[in-house]
RNA sequence: GUCCCCAUCGUCUAGCCUGGCCUAGGACACCGCCCUUUCACGGCGGCGACGCGGGUUCAAAUCCCGCUGGGGACGCCA
């Protein structure tokens, strides 16, 4: 049975890589019938959040793709402090006692915590701290030395202390990793660090916490962003100590921005929030099929795509090695083929289903006398016209709201004039006043009728009663959209038009 | 700086492993035409890419090497 997991921090809103790496695990879970867990990685007690945490929730809630077991690492820090202690007992771990205030106050440990020594002559007297032959802390000097006694002593007199991962560098080469994505991934131990696996708090680093509850929770498949292909050798090291095997590894392309850099909340803003898309008017369903398509293909040119079929399809095969760009700005926040995407999706819902959808956005509009009939009525009319469910506001405003601010010009027809628009309301006025009927098939025979006795166009027609009636030169069609404002609602329009024009 | 990874149209990608079917396919965006009462949808067409240099081979987008470019990781963050 596999067991997946997506495991975010809950230090910020949930952004769009989050939100793929999730879809990532749910799909290939799903495909083979086995567990999603959703695990929350709190165990940075200073940067948690609860609003984090409410918003992780609120946007995988949105995904309508669900998980199957919960939990958070705050419940389970005894199992990782055992699993750290078990380590240390097997002499694979040690206490490291050097002070944390040392470390900050070497200012090129600050502001250059990569390591690289701004002036290479003077490196070795920053800290003293063995560094790999060709830059980078490798640990701090004399703690790995110290004897088991010597250790003890220092920790029973109340000495804080971190405990490190003793990097076998001695003992074996390198780590191999075998990743379902990347493939033969291998890391000279010479160029690990001894990571901490407990801080002096006692909490337990993200490493251990991991790696110990990947191990307790049983995951067998780890889908999870490249930036943590490097965590992976220590992570390697750390079920190996454990005594278990390690779970499968499957690494994403990362997304990006379109400055070229990874995609960040920090940098890029709400923009990539997963809200930002829900609050829009995207359906959740062409947002997870946007997404899937960052990095994955079913590799036989379909890109719209439904729930069953992208879980039918779905296979680490399928994942690209390559960065994926996602694009927006400032001004447009949406990657035009996610706008296309979830145009096709709602063009492919049915009409109660999308009337039923847009109706927060309409409620959102200020459209207070939205109703379910009358967006039931209004949906067919529109789902060819929108990209987002939140421009039913911008598209089907009319319907709920008198126009306002008319553009005089925008009454004239094509190779017509201001009298011609007149004589066109008002014969339209007379015609659909005493008009048997207000359906499509009534009008448009009546009102066709009425262009042919004027000598018009169709056409120069339509288009004055259009915006009389919209308020706009571009709207849904004609027919249909007189039948929904009903009779009382379109002879008033075309009166207060007929003082305009 | 060190280590790891990546490299096909503007963007997402197929093709690469198992060289020839690739005068490199699809999609978005853009442009044009058609349909049409406007808009939109839809249909048709156009523009547009194998980063560079060496090899290997009868043949390379596909294999090898180098270069360049890009990204990521190097924390008592995750």
């Amino acid at each position: 049975m596999i067991r997946v997991r997506f495991a975010p921090s809950p230090t910020g809103y949930l952004h769009i890589g989050g939100a793929r790496t999730f879809i990532f695990n749910w799909l290939h879970a799903r495909h083979q019938g086995g567990v999603v867990v959703l695990r929350i990685d709190d165990t940075d007690v200073e940067r948690n959040t609860q609003t984090s945490l409410d918003s992780i929730h609120e946007g995988l809630e949105w995904l309508e793709l669900g998980w199957d077991e919960f939990y958070r690492q705050s419940d389970r820090l005894e199992l990782h402090r055992q699993a750290a202690w078990a380590i240390f007992e097997k002499g694979l771990a040690y206490r490291d006692f050097t002070p944390a205030a040392a470390l900050s106050e070497n200012p090129a440990a600050v502001e250059n915590p990569g390591g690289a020594p701004e002036n290479p002559g003077g490196a070795s007297e920053n800290s003293g701290a063995p560094e790999h032959p060709s830059g980078g802390w490798l640990f701090n000097p004399g703690m790995r030395e110290l004897t088991r006694e010597q250790s003890d002593r220092r920790a029973n007199a109340g000495e804080p202390f971190v405990l490190r991962f003793r990097v076998p560098r001695d003992s074996r080469p390198e780590v191999v990793v075998s990743d379902a994505v990347y493939g033969t991934v291998s890391k000279a131990t010479a160029d690990l660090e001894d990571f901490a696996l407990l801080r002096s708090t006692g909490m337990p680093t993200y490493h251990m916490a991991s790696c110990a509850d990947d191990a307790d929770l049983r995951i067998t498949d780890i889908l999870r962003g490249q930036e943590h292909l490097a965590n992976t050798f220590k992570h390697v090291l750390i079920f190996e100590a454990l005594g278990v095997e390690a779970p499968k590894t499957a690494h994403l392309p990362l997304l990006m921005a379109p400055d070229g850099a990874k995609l960040s909340k920090r940098v890029h803003g709400p923009v990539v929030s997963v809200t930002t898309y829900r609050d829009a008017g995207f359906l959740p369903h062409a947002f997870v099929n946007f997404l899937s398509l960052l990095g994955w293909s079913p590799k036989n040119d379909r890109e719209e795509l439904s729930r069953d079929e992208l879980v039918e399809l779905f296979s680490l095969d399928g994942i690209n090695r390559s960065n994926a760009t996602i694009n927006f700005t400032d001004q447009e926040p949406f990657d035009p083929k996610a706008l296309w995407l979830n145009a096709q999706h709602i063009r492919t819902l049915d009409i109660d289903e999308l009337a039923r959808r847009l109706m927060p956005y309409a409620q959102q509009a200020g459209f207070t006398n939205a109703t379910p009939k009358k967006l039931r009525a209004i949906a067919p009319l529109i789902r060819e016209r929108i990209r987002l469910l939140g421009e039913v506001a911008t598209v089907a405003d009319f319907f709920f709201t008198e126009p306002r601010s008319y553009n005089p010009a925008d009454f004239i027809p094509k190779k017509g004039d201001a009298a011609m628009a007149a004589e066109a309301l008002r014969k339209s006025k007379e015609v659909l006043a005493t008009v048997p009927a207000f359906d499509h098939a009534t009008l448009d025979a009546a009102l066709r009728a009425a262009a042919d006795e004027l000598g018009v166009k169709a056409g120069q027609m339509f288009q004055p009663v259009r915006v009389a009636v919209c308020g706009r030169l571009n709207a849904p069609p004609l027919f249909e959209t007189l039948e929904v404002l009903g009779r009382d609602t379109v002879l008033t329009r075309l009166e207060f038009a007929l003082g305009i024009v």
